[in-house]
DNA sequence: GAACAAATGTTATGACATTACATATCCTTG
DNA sequence: CAAGGATATGTAATGTCATAACATTTGTTC
């Protein structure tokens, strides 16, 4: 299935699951300097890719880029995420009742859905801060 | 209720309700040298405000800010937005049953949400376009 | 191995947003 | 009214995110 990623595109991959949290395309490439990528468009075309792939999501509410949590789970599905504001991690989930209402509406109103972003954010359980 | 608009605040929020689609702040502060505005972030600072009183909406996958549809209406609401790409039109709703399925989720997790985004990217009824 | 597609390297530029600091305006209250 | 505080403004500089344009290399197919 997935081809074999190339070898800028393994170095990204590499460091977003590293990462654990989601990180701009500007972190990325600090990060992999040392691995001789020196320009922004080395990490973008990378991640481009990726996320066609369904290995990295792009989180527009932050313009950055997430491992997904789930490769190739969910291929089709309506991902909506949690991000914790406070830690910086993000939870990815899918609610087909959620799915069905929005796919409701665009139907309703002669809306063709080419991509749907569902983002929240707000602070995640773990994180209660000591106020 | 929601206090006049100061000088640089009803300026803005004129040429976003005149615009009828969404509009980057570059863009609006072009619109507006003639009235004396030079630097982004007169814009901005006013975008701010007009936000938080909810006459304006941010697009988060656009980079861009909408005037409300329906000012003063859905306060306290879930707002999701369809957002034609071809020609640039946006349209609010609220769907109460995905308000409740978010809401859920968040409980389930002990996930606060601050703030939601849902924003729907495509093709609207009336832009059918001879392909 | 010629031809084509895909990936890469590099420079420059464009687009979006904030920091820092100075000044002005309004509004309260003694 | 004067003093003080809160809010709004003006301005320059800088930071952050993303793409255009072009040259080169690598991989695949016939
Ligand atoms: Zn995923
Ligand atoms: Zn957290
Ligand atoms: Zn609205
Ligand atoms: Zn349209």
């Amino acid at each position: 299935m997935s081809a074999d990623l190339t070898r800028n595109q393994a170095l990204v991959m590499k460091t977003l699951s590293g990462a654990g949290a989601p990180l701009s395309a500007y972190t990325i490439l600090d990060r992999l300097r040392d691995d001789g990528l020196r320009a922004p468009l080395q990490v973008y075309r990378a991640l481009d890719k990726l996320t066609e792939m369904g290995l990295v999501h792009r989180l527009e509410s932050l313009n950055a880029f997430v491992a997904c949590a789930h490769p190739n789970c969910h291929e089709q599905e309506l991902i909506a995420f949690a991000i914790c504001e406070n830690c910086g991690k993000v939870e990815e989930f899918s609610d087909q009742v959620v799915k069905d209402r929005l796919d409701g509406w665009a139907r309703n109103h002669r809306f063709k859905a080419a991509k749907t972003t569902i983002e929240i954010r707000g602070d995640c359980g773990r994180c209660e801060v000591k106020s």
